[in-house]
DNA sequence: GAAGAATACGAGCGGGTACTCACATTTGCA
DNA sequence: TGCAAATGTGAGTACCCGCTCGTATTCTTC
């Protein structure tokens, strides 16, 4: 049963398939907001998309095909508004920034994640995301794991840390900021005006060593 | 589709029915291990264990209720693992205990009850608990969070603390705990040695005011 | 032991599911 | 223009699902 094939089945050679393809990405979106994975049927999929079944299975060889698809697209346009964001952030002028100042922009680079399509990409979490054969949230949170301890490996950073072992400290951050970003009710926290400080505080006070002064902004 | 009925439809009066209830329990519980919620059907549930169908409905009106039971079983017996470490932490000598410990003692409270039948309730808050209706992992936070903001306004800690609304921060600890513990990666980083020791710090740190010292225990 | 209540049984119903296939239509290209 | 390749079609197949219901078995009570 894990050895299903979740790879596109033919590549659309002509703009009307490709037409065709988004008209199904699209229409699994729309049925997976509304309606959730489990009613989520390859019928009604073709349906909603306005083709037949059968074009559906020309380019899918199963129904998770789709949804892989779509969970892909979705991380690889997260993945890329994160990056900008860190390099917006770090690029302009190169030194001396606190490291408060980088949490905190950071931390708006991953909220900034979230404005990506966050019905979807709540519902593709929750539902179909991080269980199943396929890790994808795995795979994504081993490579914001990466990024985050490349930073606090950059000399600037260090110099206002306690020591600490980045690739462990950056797991903590990610999973930590997992949680409160994604965790249950994490709407009504992000909602909170006091949350990006507050979460900003959490992360800058356990990287520094203790009795380091912190003004507000 | 959200007025489906989820409590028990009878109640086992003999003893033999009792046996049967247990069984149709354990095997749900071991078939959603095995294969996930989704391959978990009431016929695979009966076989499994060992009674008919029918006998499955005399006392479940559906599958899910099923699953609830199960969910409210595991939820049940980990409050039960929490409150007895927390007795445990704090019965014997009722007075002046330090932040650091009090926070060290609730997380290994916390981190006890993933003793507690690992897998199933791997599988009951990845895959069933919170999407759908029933939305059971948000009402285990709520609980949780509703805990952890009455021990923060407890004189003893509000003490070592800095100005800071209860409430919020115990959404803030509670999910980040949440994202720490049960997210993805979390196996890994649990297992490291040094993990107890720094979400203690992560949340003691964030706690106190800035410039307080701490020591290693 | 008789009688009624509780329990157990499982074939089968209605319906939704994933997916196929023989055929129709459109496109690119010579 | 003609023709093969690409694309689109949707009725139909085989299957599995949740769940019911008439019947058989076992327990309790007197």
């Amino acid at each position: 049963m894990s050895d299903k094939e979740l790879g596109p089945r033919k590549a659309p050679r002509q703009k009307r398939a490709q037409v065709t393809v988004e008209a199904i990405l699209q229409a699994t979106a729309q049925l997976l907001i509304q309606h959730g994975y489990r009613k989520t049927s390859t019928n009604r999929i073709a349906q909603r998309a306005g083709v037949s079944v059968g074009s559906l299975y020309q380019y899918f060889p199963n129904r998770d095909a789709i949804v892989v698809a779509l969970f892909e697209d979705l991380a690889h346009k997260q993945m890329q508004v994160f990056e900008d964001s860190v390099a917006d952030l770090l690029e302009p002028r190169g030194r001396e920034i606190p490291l408060s100042d980088a949490v905190r922009g950071l931390i708006g680079a991953i909220l900034a994640t979230r404005t990506v399509e966050p019905d979807l990409s709540r519902i593709l979490l929750e539902e179909v995301g991080w269980t199943e054969h396929v890790n994808l949230v795995d795979e994504w949170t081993q490579r914001a794991t990466t990024l985050v301890a490349t930073a606090l490996r950059h000399p600037d950073a260090q110099e206002e840390m306690r020591a600490l072992d980045a690739d462990f400290a950056a797991s903590m951050i990610v999973q930590a900021g997992f949680g409160v970003l994604y965790g249950p009710r994490s709407e009504a926290l992000i909602a909170d005006p006091r949350f990006e400080e507050e979460l900003c505080l959490l992360i800058t006070c356990y990287l520094k060593p203790r009795g380091a002064g912190e003004g507000t902004s």
